[in-house]
Formats: C-alpha cells, structure tokens, sequence
DNA sequence: CCGAACTTTCAATACTTACTGAAAGTTATG
DNA sequence: CATAACTTTCAGTAAGTATTGAAAGTTCGG
C-alpha cells in the first residue's frame, strides 16, 4: 500500500496529489455524482450507484452513509429506488440482520435497464400524446389543420419506430447484436 | 371553420368537449411542455419548439409570447436556445423588421439534433470521467483495486463504443440507415 | 410478546432551476 | 443622427426538487 503514504499531502482542498484506491473511488463517486443531474437522475442516487458499482463486496446503508455523507432517509429512499430499477440487488449476509446492497455488474445489463427506464419515461408518454393528437386532428377541415396533421403523423410514425427498435435492442444479447450494429453503421 | 363552432361550451375547466384546430394544437403543445421535464428540457422551451412545429408558417416573438402567455424574456431565451441548438431557425420576413421563427420540420433531422445533443451533454462527460479514473487507477496495486481498475474499463469500454455508434448513427441518412437497422433487430 | 436492531416515512428546510418584467442595448429608417 | 421598433440582459422572485433528521413502523431473537 505504498501509494496510500503520498496521498494528498499539503495540496489545497480538493486537489489530490497522488492517486490511491480510496481517492480514484471518491473522485470516481463524485464525478458520477455530478453528472447525475445531466441525466436526469439525482446526485445522491448517481452516488451511491457509483459507490456500489466499484465495490466488489456487499455495502450495508450505514458503510454508504459514511462513505457519501448523506442522511440515512436520503440512502434508503435511493437504494430503493435503484433496487426498483433492478440497478442494484438487496443480498443477505448469513448471520447479519441488516440489508446489504451490491450493484448490477454487467455493463450490458445496465444499459438495456437504463434504456428500458428511459424509454417508458420519455418515450412512451410522447407517443401517447403524439397519437392522441393524431387521432384528434384527423377529422379538421381546412389546410392549416391537415398540415398540423400531417406533421403529426410524421412525428407519431417516427417515434413509433424508434420506440419498436428500441425494445428490440434492449431484449437483444450484446454478443447478437453489437457485431451487426457495428457493421450496419 | 365549423369546428370552432363546437369548441369547450359548457365543459369543466380544462376539459375539451370537442376538437378544433387551436384546441388540438393546445393539447399537443400543453402535454408536450408537459413531457419536457422529463426530457432535460424546461417547459417552454418544450412548449415553443411544439408550437413552432405545427405552425406551418413562421411566428414572431410576441406571436408566441401571446399564444404560450410567457413573458418576454423567457420567450427570447428559449428561442435563443433553440436555434442555437438548430431545431429552429430564425427568418427574416419581407418588410417587416421583426425576428420570425419556424421549426425544423423533418423528424430525421431532429432526432439527428436531439441525439447529437445528448451525446454531447450526457456521454461525452461519462467517457472523460471513466477515462480519467481508469487511468488513475491502472497502476494501483491489491486485489481490490484491480478490481475497480478491470470495472472501471468495462464501463469505459462500453461507454466508447456506445459513442461511436451514436456518432456514426446521428451522421448517416435516414433512407440507408433505418431499412439495415430493422433488419438487424 | 418484549425489547432491541433495523427500516421506512414525512414534514420541514435547503438547494436548484425557471420565469418575470423593467431597464439597457441595438439596429433600421427617415 | 434622432427616434422608434425591436432584442437582450439580469436582478428579484417563484416554482420545483432533493435532503435531513426525528418519529413511527417493522421484524427478529430470546
């Protein structure tokens, strides 16, 4: 463990002068962290996914607590909410009561889960509304109405599609489909 | 024009008895502005590019301030927003001194926009960090580390890769890409 | 079925992001 | 080059989200 005695030494606050295991994992915590909120998904959740998804062991919702220094309602309202999305596994230790965490490790599998999450929450309710409006402007009169229609219907149809590929390619095995994607593009 | 005739009489607030083009094309654009939230868009940034999209000609500023009730400011903000991101363009109308707007029409283009914006906001940070780390971590020694550093590639692997492809996608036309997409999946 | 260990909930609060409107800035035209 | 028409900026405020921490709920072992 030689690299843990240079580690950050005299440097200012939030610099690191040299890299350790606990130090690349913090840095690694709170970039993932930050960009959380580009994607739509909130710091403390992007957190404790980055966290579990570096640690090969099993972490209990205190070790996160400490190691994030977040609130114990923060931790079990987003290790929830990351068990709902299939993103991380509750496991049992033998002779613990308490809950452990570990993440999903497969790189494949947490894509086709994020692609399925986004897919049904930003796809889905757009083509609902696109074909709603389909269906309501079909029967307008005049030219103004048919082109708003017929720019619906483009819109509608086009989603449509990507929606079908997109469940087709999240129900895919990785070693199927990516050679063909990358020979199609 | 006989469906304005038939338009909300006597319905509760908020409920359309029957369909005319503007009732239509304030339910497209309230649900769609709706929908923005979940995309990383805000509300009326979402509510002018629907509005724009179904207006067959171009609208000026005030146009839409009036048709959305949102202020000055924001209007001029978001439709900044908007053609910078290329999903609107700004014209210039014949004998009048005002700014006009009309949207990109073609579904192709837009979805080429969206995709390359996202990748922009969403992946390109994701692979820097992940490249970073992987590079911080790859001489560190014990097994756990090895372990972080061998995850850490997975992702970062993955990660370009999916870039590539998104890249590659966003480039290519619409009538060679699509046909090969359907086949593969 | 009691008490201890652990988990969940939720009202209060902090933080973040979006919106307004008025004032400053810019540009075209007589 | 003065004025009017239009656009941009920005400080203040409103609206929306995330987080805390303490109280209530649950479960297990004895």
């Amino acid at each position: 463990m030689l690299q843990m005695e240079r580690e950050n030494r005299g440097a200012p606050a939030g610099v690191v002068a040299a890299d350790s295991l606990e130090s690349v994992r913090d840095i690694f915590i709170r970039q993932w962290g930050a960009m959380g909120s580009q994607w739509g998904v909130n710091r403390s959740m992007a957190m404790i996914h980055a966290l579990l998804l570096v640690s090969p062991e099993p972490l209990t919702t205190d070790a996160i607590m400490a190691e994030l220094a977040i609130s114990r309602g923060n931790a079990n309202t987003n290790l929830r909410e990351l068990v709902d999305w299939g993103l991380v596994y509750p496991v049992l230790v033998k002779g613990d009561r308490r809950d452990y965490f570990v993440a999903e490790k497969d790189v494949w599998r947490i894509f086709c889960i994020v692609a399925r999450e986004r897919k049904r929450r930003e796809m889905e309710p757009a083509q609902k509304v696109l074909e709603d409006c389909v269906r309501r402007s079909g029967s307008l009169e005049g030219a103004e109405a048919e082109a708003m229609h017929a720019q619906l219907v483009r819109l509608s149809e086009f989603v449509g599609t990507a929606n079908g590929l997109m469940d087709k390619l999240a129900r895919a095995e990785r070693d199927r489909i990516l050679p063909n994607l990358m020979r199609v593009l």
